[in-house]
Order: structure tokens, then sequence, then C-alpha cells
DNA sequence: GTAACGCTGTGAAACTTTTCACAAGGATTC
DNA sequence: GAATCCTTGTGAAAAGTTTCACAGCGTTAC
């Protein structure tokens, strides 16, 4: 029972949408509410909803509470997943604000950057460590996951270090497709395609 | 003749790495190997380039130098398009450093930011604007494409705002799903969905 | 009670995307 | 020049994804 790429993200964006469907004081809601706020349709919802096993009632829908819980019972590792972060340019700065602190599943244990300069120092309470120290410390700290925001040349050569280090997953923003091994799930985020892509459809 | 979102964006990559072909002095290449670099199959490369009327040689397979060309006649608008920057935060700063100069096709003309304190500043060479003024400058300018990369709960706002001055495609960074009129172009590139993607299948 | 309503869950249809498989054809070798 | 090789372009099959359509049912209205 594989569940495809596409369902994934959809579920993650519907649990995003039932967390502010709670805030607001909302006890059920519909299909067709929720497809609203996805800007999908009621059919692709239940869909989509059928992998977690949870049932809503036919005259109520679906109660927000418990359909929250299902879907982090589909979609959380038991325990909180660890992440480094390598590379602490500009993107990385960024991403260490952006993430630090919202996401209860994630920690951003460490990060790791090549600049001697930046070695040492804490940036949004994660440690920077040294680039060559990459391996050894993922271990230590019992790494799960890595977002790679290096130089594209670079990208590469950190993934190969991230494999050994025995990750099991990767966000990648440099524009570089990278290869993996089995067991290891990569993606790619590629800014620059999206952008191309806005471009071309931008105008019909 | 519509061209699906999934082709669209494996062009933009074929293109990035024929360019890296060119560089290393290639004149040709097969779909094998560009599929190779693209992690991809050939089939899936050769169906691709259908849609650009170019063709290759059974022998030789297809020059690099015309192919480029002609991936660049389908992909690029006439003229080099003008993006706005709507949220110079620490995203903002970092996507302005990612994205000045390295592309021909694109210019970062003009960023917004609601700080008083950042308005009037220039950042990488891009002006940062009062948000009030976004509808007139934006107009003024003639600014063809945006990218959001504001709070979630100010994305819908700033969206609407672009499209009353005629915005025809948004990168949307903020984690929220954005409305949008008919012919106008939305790409949502949702890091936090991604990198709930990767926890999920990372391990497997 | 009973009827009416409008929802969910899900087979099946429709549509989209990828992969297969092969005819046709240049280049190279003999 | 004929034979061989390995390629391209593309119909057709396969696989994957979305949408349709409706049976079944809890709730509400009367």
């Amino acid at each position: 029972m594989g569940v495809s790429e596409r369902v994934v993200g959809r579920l993650i964006l519907y649990r995003r949408l039932l967390k502010d469907l709670a805030d607001e004081g909302a006890g059920y809601v519909f299909s067709h509410e929720l497809a609203a706020r996805a800007k999908s349709t009621a059919a692709q919802v239940r869909r989509d909803l059928m992998v977690l096993g949870y049932m809503g009632s036919p005259a109520r829908g679906y109660a927000v509470r418990d359909l929250i819980a299902a879907l982090s019972v589909f979609l959380d590792a038991p325990e909180r997943q660890k992440v480094a972060l390598v590379g602490v340019g500009n993107l990385g700065r960024a991403l260490l604000a952006y993430f630090v602190g919202r996401h209860p599943q994630f920690t951003i244990a460490v990060a790791f950057d090549a600049d001697p300069q930046k070695v040492g120092r804490v940036v949004n309470g994660c440690p920077i460590h040294a680039m060559d120290s990459l391996g050894q410390v993922a271990r230590q700290e019992g790494i799960d996951l890595a977002i790679i925001a290096v130089p594209a040349p670079e990208a590469q050569a950190v993934a190969a270090e991230l494999y050994k280090a025995g990750i099991r997953g990767i966000l990648n923003f440099a524009p570089v497709r990278l290869w993996a091994p089995e067991g290891v799930y990569v993606e790619h985020l590629d800014m620059t395609m999206s952008l191309g892509r806005v471009a071309y459809f931008g105008r019909r």
C-alpha cells in the first residue's frame, strides 16, 4: 500500500487547513469546505482521506480534532525527526529562520558550513559546524534528514557525505539533479524551475 | 496545443543541463545522455522534446547549440520579463541574492516591503518601495510577474493588489493556497510541504 | 414514526502521463 | 555499395490520477 507523493503533499496541506479551522473554533468540516480552502474538489479530498482509514459522518462531515489526529498518526514519525542544514548562506539563514520553532515534528539540530568564519557560531539556536565534520557530527547526533542549501557545484559531494552518514531523506535547494542510493528519498525544490514555469504560463 | 506543467518544468531542466554540456564542449548529445543527467529516461526526454518541433539526427543525436536555441524560443518571452518581489525579509533577501544576475530572461526590477525602515534602500541593485505603492509602481514599471515572500496572513491581500495591477503570474512562497482570477498563473512553492514529504518518505 | 435532505465512501469511467516497442534512417565499416 | 549499428520519432499499451455518480446512512423536520 504505497501512497503517492501527490497524496502525501495534499494530506500535509489538509492538516494545515484543519489547524486553521480548529483555531477558528470549527468542530466539524465537510469535504467541500476543506476542498474550497485547498483550492481543490470535494471528491479529491474524500479520495485522499481514504488512505487514513479514518471515517467521517455522513451527516456532520469530519470531526476536525479527530481528523488532525488521524493525519498526524499517518504523516509524523513516532519521535521528533532531526534535520541537518548544510550551507548557511543567505538561503540557509532564511531557512533556519523559517523552520525554527514553527514545526513541532522537526528540529533543525545542526548546521554545516565551509566558511571558517561561521563555524562555531549559533544561528537561531542552531550550532554551525565545519563542513568536514559533517559525517561524524551527523552520525553522532542521529540526524534523519538534511536540507542542502549549498552552491550547485558542491551539492552532489555534500549529498554523498550525507548518504555515508546514513541520512534517509534530503530536501535539495541546489539547482542540480542529485543521484541518490536506493532507500534515500530526495526532493528537489528548484526555485529557478518554478520561476521559469511562472514566466511561461504567466503569458498563456 | 497545451503543454503540461510537468513537461515545461522538464524542458527548463533540459536547457540547464544542455548549457552545462555546451560549457563542457559537447557538440551533440543523445537522449539517453540527457536522461542520465536529468535522472530520467531516454523515452521521456524524446517525448518531451517533441513539443518543440526541433528534430535530432538519428545517428548523432541532438545538436546542443540548436536544441538550446529551440528550447529558448519555446520557453522565453520575446522580451526580458520584469519581476516584482513582495516582502524583503530573510527569505526575500535570499531570493534577491539568488536570482539577481543569474537569469538573463528575468529582472527583479522592484521590491516592496511594509517596513518603513527598509523603504528607499537598494538591495542587490533592487530598490525597495513602500507596500502601499505596490499597485502604482507595478503598473508604472510594467511588471509581468511577482514573487510573494510575505508572512502567510498577508499573502492573499498582496496577491489581490497584484491582480489589480495586471500581473500575469505569481510565485508564492507563503504557506497559503492563493485564490487567483482566470488568466493568472500561480505556482505555490511550499517549503513546509516539501520538508514534510521528505520526512514521510525518508522513513519508507 | 416517516420522509426528505445532503453528506460520505467508493466502484467505475475518464483523463493524463509514462513506458514500450519498432519502423525508418543516417553514419561507419568492410 | 551493402551490411551493421545504434539512434530518433511516435503509435499504442500500460500505469497513474482525477472525476463522476450513486448507494447507503445519520440527522433533522414534521
